[in-house]
DNA sequence: TTGTATGCGTTATCAC
DNA sequence: GTGATAACGCATACAA
């Protein structure tokens, strides 16, 4: 543990203001506001004394005494349940990429996909006068610092959500996409599905794929889909996904909620003995980049975060420029083929007759902890 | 694209101020602010009205009214490249883990890996008032806005750059790292082998590591590793990327400087025909959990990027609290082992005559375009 | 214990 | 053309 030197900085001047500016033009304040901001007439002799001033002093303005004084932050509030998901990473930074040009910034902030901390952010992010909000969170329609922020006229767009009390939502239809697959399982002869999902509860995303893909089973005749709701530390680790996926042993396809957890059910497969897609196809959901790169791509529903993000930005854009609120159509999403997606062994399409797997390899270890 | 209903929300005040809490309390402004804020004397009586009034306007503070007055704005400021690198966006949601219990809200800002733009970024974070700043930039020791920061004795911590300039930064040894993976591919009898860049220029850790690879190589009598430096495009299409790798028949090994570029190397090789780590041994770097998950377990290095957010974050608070910089060791880095790391094959193993590879499936398609 | 007045950095209004 | 001055929302020194 290192200290650095002690050697004070020479600090010019903490702050500059205009007020300093407009001292050492010989000028009012008003002036040199009019001068700097071109907002008004000014004479060629003060206005050069003016500037020369600004760039000796190095002044730049306050954004606060700004904002304070236009009531305007230039600040857009960002609630997403976590950075630590590439899918919410990519539409904050689609976000950005929108946000850049505009003079606009993003205050982040996250909340774990905690249903309380998520108002508190958002409390939060209202108290700091932000403009606008863009926000993914766990329940949007019953949220009390949503309510306070319409309360206060504050702009909202919602991200990946499906539209819901009057706000706009850049999203992907999730119903839609999740009656694709189970279309795709049927059609290959799938009968016994699951579902797998993280965060069921607070994630309306996995909720509404789950509600389509069920939707679409019964549609079409076939048992519904079992819903398996992983731990954190079910996801994570393989061999406790292992024993899970054991339990079910006539299950012919799985879709997971997203693509990560479809690569940990690869590879929990593969801890069993089980061959993906001949003993189990799975299925996953967003579409990352490295579902294509594996051995066995992965096929999935694919989505684009990054235009969701933009598309949440350009809506909020409308909006604080006082434009009505309007819900774009739903995002495109297409179904991705890979190579972990195939009929089910001949042996094993039967209807309700499945002939059994071959006994896992798991089941025979004995130095894994059940629970 | 559909329009809600057109419904103008009540807004009850569209902005409730502490003087408004005042007045329904029948008392002053300054009763108020102390009722509120706990922060000096007064009565029972007052005090009981004074919450009720806040209550019954639904007020909060206004950080930028507090901000003004108090030049503290309880915002941090904090720039990366980009958000859709997950190292990066894992980073920053360690930075909001520990600001989040603090009263500190995260500024964020991305620079898309472009010198200019994480300056102007920079000065506008600077403008906001943020009350420090945490950074990963192109350059961070030539920059003009992280000396204006310093000017105005804004506190600075960088994440990922090797420390420099006095700037404390939360990092691992990117030198030691690379070093580490050319002791393991010496050892296994690797001679031939290059380092595989994306955005060389732009990034002072990718150089880092290079650096430290071609010095141990060195160290060893090895002959210097080729440098790949791939384009956005080419680390982004396989067929390019094998094209690149066919044209250096005699590697035995590649080291990528991040995992996603290692991942795309097995792509690529597997377009060749070349079997991993038979005909090539790859190691990655930051250590993504995926890369565990693969059919062919990725060896990487092994970093904990929210853990560099975290320790940012720390080390930003103390300079916030005034203490002075202090430059922690580097976060530890491990090597994972994994199945793309493997002793070169027999006959290619000897000095200089290597045995030619079969050729190479890539160069007998005829549908690829040369660039 | 309480309230008035001042200033934080801006911009807008209004006289000059 | 120009320059005081009044907000903006808050905290605080100071007077009462």
């Amino acid at each position: 543990m290192e200290t650095f030197p002690y050697r004070r900085v020479e600090q010019v001047k903490a702050k500059v203001t205009i007020k300093d500016v407009a001292r050492r033009a010989g000028c009012g304040i008003a002036t040199a506001s009019r001068v700097l901001n071109n907002s008004g007439p000014a004479s060629a002799d003060v206005r050069s004394r003016v500037q020369k001033a600004a760039q000796d002093l190095g002044f730049s303005f306050s954004a606060l005494g700004r904002a304070l004084q236009s009531s305007r932050s230039m600040t857009v509030g960002c609630l997403v349940p976590s950075l630590a998901n590439p899918v919410f990473a990519e539409a904050v930074q689609g976000l950005q990429t929108v946000l850049a040009g505009t003079g606009y910034q993003l205050l982040i902030a996250s909340s774990n996909y905690d249903g309380a901390a998520d108002n508190d952010a958002i409390a939060t992010l209202i108290a700091k006068e932000v403009d606008g909000l863009i926000v993914t969170m766990v329940a949007p329609e019953h949220s009390a610092a949503l309510a306070l922020a319409r309360t206060r006229g504050i702009p909202v767009a919602l991200m990946f959500h499906d539209p819901v009390a009057g706000l706009p939502s850049a999203h992907v239809d999730n119903g839609a996409a999740a009656r694709e697959v189970a279309r795709r399982f049927g059609d290959l002869g799938h009968r016994r599905t699951a579902f797998l999902a993280l965060r069921f509860a607070s994630s309306d995303r996995s909720r509404n794929r789950y509600a389509g893909f069920l939707a679409e089973c019964r549609l079409r005749g076939l048992p519904d889909p079992v819903l398996i709701e992983l731990t954190e530390t079910e996801a994570n680790t393989p061999e406790r996904l292992a024993q899970t996926l054991a339990a079910l042993p006539d299950l012919t396809a799985i879709f997971a909620s997203n693509d990560f957890l479809a690569i940990a059910v690869q590879k929990a497969a593969r801890l069993l003995g089980w061959r993906v897609p001949r003993d189990l196809s799975v299925v996953g959901f967003d579409g990352i980049e490295i579902g294509r790169l594996l051995d066995v791509p992965l096929a999935t529903i694919e989505t684009e975060p990054a235009a969701m993000g933009r598309q949440a930005a350009l809506t909020l854009l409308d909006l604080l420029q006082g434009g009505a609120p309007v819900q774009l159509p739903p995002l495109p999403f297409t179904f991705r083929a890979g190579a972990t997606l195939a009929p089910p062994r001949a042996d094993r399409r039967d209807d309700d007759r499945v002939a059994p797997r071959p006994p896992s390899v798991l089941s025979l270890k004995t130095d894994l902890k059940q629970g």
